[in-house]
RNA sequence: GUGGCCAUAGUGAAAUGGUUAUCACGUCAGUUUGUGGUACUGACAGUACGGGUUCGAUCCCCGUUGGCCACCCCA
């Protein structure tokens, strides 16, 4: 308080120079007008210091909800185990053209949303939007064809798209990842599918597979052709929005939410039905072994990936959570047998799939859904004074090698405070050590339910301990 | 990227064109010496940032930043 009343008449003196300011008006606008560009923010006249807030579309994981990160991350790894999925890490940097090639140039992805700029050196680089490109040319640059296939790989890692924000929609977000590459069996399909299931089904969230096949490219362009000339029948009734994906990219003609579009998409021809028959085989397989497994799913005539390298099999979980807003999607995946070739390697069939976590940590904690927390302390440790916080420290470092969970604030003096400290915590036990307790070589031993106490030897405290909370049978 | 709503202590809320901006939770400390949970007392901490209108702005206006919602799209 004291400190602000004086700041006052301090600042007061301030503005009055730039009052002053008129004076030199006509010569500094041009000095200062470009500098206000390049400077920071942080050069204010009051010489406050400003805030720093988190970029748009950042968040911080705070910890209060690292153990729900925790426990996607542990069940992820424990999937990629069961299946025989081996981690890759790859950098959040690459080559830009990795993902103009991978993703395909025209997807809004590459288009309008990636982070993508010069380095010191000149050289186009991006933020990774997503990972299968990486994937594949981590693939390729290793050499990987050369072992036994298929290879097949997770991943976990932030990645970056420059959209507007909203819940569940970040520039930053997380994303999982599984990839089998050098196989063209349908069986894979079904059990990446069969993993994502599972995975889902861990945390009990409401969900729901959308499947479909998008064929191969020489059936999405008779698909096309038919689809076009349908739309172009009903030119009269449709959505302006739509009559522009007709030029650009008419299979989004699909995804349209117009009430107009509805009854129109609603009786579009399905791509299954333009589908070659290798390729239509390819997916009733995959029905079948889906199906098998007992996995359910819903075939979505109008799901089509936003992504350029997909073939044949695409699905996409969404969560039937009804106050989920307009973020329903919560992962995305399919087949993209070309993809491999188009970033120079010999043709290699792939599967992937890419579950995005933020939307799932957000499902998790809203439904309450329990995850392992923190192991709690078994025994805090409180002292009194210098000579007792030395004793102190030695008694904590003797439960840590016992194996004991202890905690501690040494940095505080009042047993109460301590205490508190305790409680707060719910910790089962605490010792406490004070001046007599470090002559008589002891310490006081107190069960925090019921408030009994006990002297107990300083040396024999540990095993005493254990012994309480049952680590160790009485002798 | 387009359009809309919003911004008050760490959190959740309240208030006003004019003295010290209110409350709860929270955090820290204290309520006789070395003992937690309850109670009481005190302290901490705020009008996002910059500009304008005004004698005077937290309130009105503009800009910036950020959040949310819908669209686009997607995880």
């Amino acid at each position: 308080m004291a400190l602000k009343k004086k700041l006052v008449p301090a600042k007061k003196p301030a503005p009055k120079p730039q009052q002053k300011m008129p004076v030199r008006k006509v010569m500094a606008p041009v000095p200062q007008a470009p500098k206000k560009e390049v400077v920071d923010k942080d050069t204010k006249a009051s010489g406050a210091k400003r805030q720093i807030q988190l970029l748009r579309g950042m968040k911080d994981i705070l910890p209060r909800d690292q153990y729900y990160w925790k426990a996607l991350y542990d069940h992820a790894v424990k999937l990629a185990e069961d299946f025989g999925f081996d981690r890759l890490e790859t950098p959040i940097l690459e080559d830009a053209s990795l993902f103009s090639r991978g993703v395909g140039k025209q997807t809004d992805i590459v288009e309008k949303e990636m982070y993508a700029f010069e380095d010191r050196d000149g050289e186009k680089i991006a933020l990774r939007p997503e990972n299968t490109a990486s994937v594949v040319r981590a693939y390729l640059q290793h050499g990987m064809w050369n072992q036994p296939q298929p290879i097949k790989l997770w991943y976990w890692g932030p990645f970056f798209r420059h959209e507007r924000p909203q819940d569940g929609r970040q520039r930053q977000f997380h994303q999982l990842g599984f990839e089998v590459l050098g196989d063209a069996s349908p069986v894979i399909d079904a059990m990446v599918i069969q993993m994502t299931y599972l995975y889902y089904s861990e945390f009990n969230l409401p969900i729901s597979i959308q499947i479909n096949s998008i064929g191969m490219p020489e059936d999405r362009t008779r698909y096309k052709m038919e689809l076009v000339q349908y739309y172009r029948s009903h030119r009269g009734v449709i959505c302006e929005m739509c009559k522009a994906r007709l030029i650009k990219n008419p299979m989004r003609v699909l995804d349209c939410k117009e009430d107009v579009c509805q009854p129109i998409k609603a009786n579009a021809p399905q791509i299954v039905d333009y589908l070659s028959n290798e390729s239509r085989d390819h997916f009733m397989k995959v029905l079948e072994y889906l199906d098998e497994l007992n996995i359910p799913y819903f075939l979505n005539h109008t799901l089509v990936r936003g992504l350029d390298y997909y073939t044949k099999t695409v699905f996409e979980v969404v969560t039937t959570d009804e106050d989920q807003g307009s973020q329903t999607a919560l992962c995305g995946g399919g087949r993209y047998d070309l993809l491999v070739e188009e970033l120079g390697g010999k043709p290699t069939p792939a599967f992937g799939v890419a579950p995005g976590l933020e939307r799932m940590v957000s499902q998790i904690r809203k439904r309450q859904v329990p995850v392992p927390g923190a192991p709690l302390p078994q025994v805090y440790v409180a002292q009194l004074g210098d000579l007792s916080r030395r004793k102190a420290m030695t008694l904590f470092t003797r439960l840590r090698e016992e194996g004991i969970r202890a905690d501690q604030d040494f940095s505080k003096n009042s047993l109460k405070s301590q205490l508190e400290s305790a409680n707060a915590k719910k910790i089962p036990y605490a010792f406490v050590i004070g001046q007599k307790e470090v002559q008589e070589g002891t310490v006081i031993m107190r069960d925090m339910d019921s408030g009994a106490q006990e002297t107990v030897d300083f040396n024999k405290a540990p095993q005493i301990l254990k012994r309480k909370l049952g680590l160790e049978k009485a002798e």
